[in-house]
RNA sequence: CGGGGUGUGGCGCAGUUUGGUAGCGCGUCCGCUUUGGGAGCGGAAGGUCGUCGGUUCAAAUCCGGCCACCCCGACCA
């Protein structure tokens, strides 16, 4: 265990005697992942395989990241809306592709009312096919579009091999979908999103060095005709797929039937888009950011931005407890008072460790003298003393500056585990600890294909400036290779 | 679906080889002492050992069937 700040030596070994509170991530890292779940009381597995209960404070985290998520969704000019949870059947079988894609984790229900139904009802996998039926009505003339709405909804794919947050049979979820008059308007927004809402969303936010790209005809979403994604570096050096942008092309128009006058009276159908991100980003954050003590959570994420510990039990110092909790609030700092003197005061410095809450301030009844607090920095680490008058103004500044200090250790982590290789077996030879930036011409869909014997993937195409390249064929196109959750 | 493994108090496990009164750690509850890094001591509750059958004076343990779950290989946010 580590200890913050000068605790001595005597207080070092001490601590060393007892057991890790997490399985430490070198020996096992999804051993630690799953301890980290329970211990810091995120989630708990379903009744049944891959369902998943998530708890209070592991859906605060969730309900953080729908708010700022949300936020940007309507900044892009999307509306929520919301579509049922049962799908006619013969909806999913219109899109050849779509139903190809689906249909070996379709959940299906064959009997309600006691009866056997006449055509079975699916449970959305996605509202793709549900959502293009009623755009078909709703968009009759250029002058309905671009039609940008947005639902959260929650959804299930029966997964073989199910992961808390990662891959869970039912998951929640943000979707967009949109229909634009012209190919080129698709094309921009479903890059607008990918950037000006995920993409910003997660480094500003979340604190996570995500890369932007295009994923390989092998990756594709069933039905796209251009998919973007976002890749996150977690702390094993896997990847994980942290959102997606789809350019839908024609195809579900041409089968939903989805028509409108132009300007000068043709028919044309619409371009579409869909896009989404999901609880996983949870797990990503766990991932991301997670060490040996339990969670990380970046300040602007935290449901939980401080909080104020009363040492023991003592009138002077619950006093004050509760005065600095008042105070960091009024300074906008969402702040929780741990006065819970009943229980020893290292339990509870702990589970808030476990919890990655970013500041603990400690007082006890020593600080009282000399007006002074224990700040604990999770993030950076450390401890020191801080003046309690000051506190609203220390803090704030530590949050805004372990914000920063988060993304950077997620983006130089990520960096340094990244090689840039010319060779298919050198790439291979990356992906064990990290990921391998390759160019596209190397691999091909025969090389990606041998990687994936090897358990590796093309996560995504980048150009050479980082940016998103327009197709697989751009001269310099790279290809980003890892092994990935 | 192919290969491997496990079913024992809420959780994690030992006990099975060689049948003989069901145990340990954590958690929970009560009491006292504690509270500056997962507190200590004392006491208590809680299990028809996955299930059905067989062998036996006697089965968690041996035999057979069934069920469930987990891990590894083909899909996925």
């Amino acid at each position: 265990m580590r200890i913050h700040g000068g605790g001595g030596v005597r207080r070092t070994i001490c601590a060393m005697a007892k057991a890790p509170v997490l399985t430490p991530q070198a020996d096992d890292f999804p051993r630690w992942y799953q301890d980290l779940i329970n211990k810091a009381e995120l989630a708990d597995n379903g009744p049944v395989r891959g369902t998943m209960v998530i708890r209070p404070y592991g859906y605060s985290l969730w309900e953080r990241m729908q708010q700022e998520l949300d936020a940007r969704i309507k900044e892009a000019g999307a509306s929520n809306a919301y579509f049922p949870l049962f799908i006619p059947q013969s909806y999913l079988t219109r899109e050849a592709e779509h139903v190809e894609g689906f249909s070996p984790e379709l959940a299906v229900v064959t009997h309600g009312g006691g009866k056997e139904l006449e055509e079975p009802v699916v449970v959305r996998p996605t509202s793709e096919t549900i959502i293009n039926e009623y755009f078909s009505k709703w968009v009759q003339s250029y002058r309905d579009l671009p039609l940008l709405i947005n639902q959260w909804a929650n959804v299930v794919r029966w997964e073989m091999r199910p992961r808390v947050f990662l891959r869970t049979s039912e998951f929640l979820w943000q979707e967009g979908h949109t229909a634009h008059a012209t190919y080129e308007d698709a094309r921009a927004y479903a890059e607008r999103i990918l950037h000006r809402v995920y993409a910003d969303f997660m480094v500003n936010v979340l604190g996570i060095s995500v890369v932007p790209g295009r994923k390989t005809a092998k990756e594709r979403f069933a039905g796209a005709i251009n998919t973007l994604t976002l890749e996150g570096m977690m702390r094993d050096g896997k990847a994980l797929q942290l959102g997606t942008s789809h350019e839908l092309g024609q195809n579900f128009a041409k089968a939903f039937n989805t028509q409108y006058l132009a300007a000068d009276g043709g028919r044309e159908h619409v371009w579409q888009t869909s896009w989404g991100v999901s609880t996983r980003m949870v797990g990503g954050l766990i991932m991301s950011h997670g060490d040996d003590n339990g969670l990380r959570v970046p300040p602007r994420l935290a449901p939980v931005q401080a909080v104020v510990l009363a040492i023991k039990e003592d009138e002077a110092v619950v006093a004050k407890v509760r005065e600095v909790g008042e105070r960091l609030k009024a300074a906008g700092v969402r702040v929780v008072v741990d006065d819970r003197t009943d229980t020893p005061f290292g339990r509870r410095a702990v589970d808030w460790e476990l919890k990655g809450v970013p500041v603990r301030v400690e007082i006890g009844p020593r600080d009282l003298q000399g007006g002074t607090a224990m700040l604990a920095r999770r993030i950076a680490g450390g401890k020191e003393p801080a003046r309690i008058d000051e506190l609203p103004q220390t803090v704030t500044a530590v949050l805004a500056e372990d914000q920063e200090l988060l993304l950077r250790q997620s983006r130089e982590f990520r960096e340094a585990r990244t090689a840039d290789v010319a060779t298919l077996g050198e790439a291979a030879e990356a992906a064990a600890t990290g990921w391998a930036r390759i160019p596209w011409s190397e691999v091909g869909p025969e090389g990606e294909a041998k990687l994936a014997e090897q358990g590796v993937t093309v996560r995504c195409l980048v150009a050479e400036d980082g940016s998103v390249p327009d197709d697989d064929d751009t001269p310099g196109v790279l290809a980003v290779i890892g092994r990935a959750y």
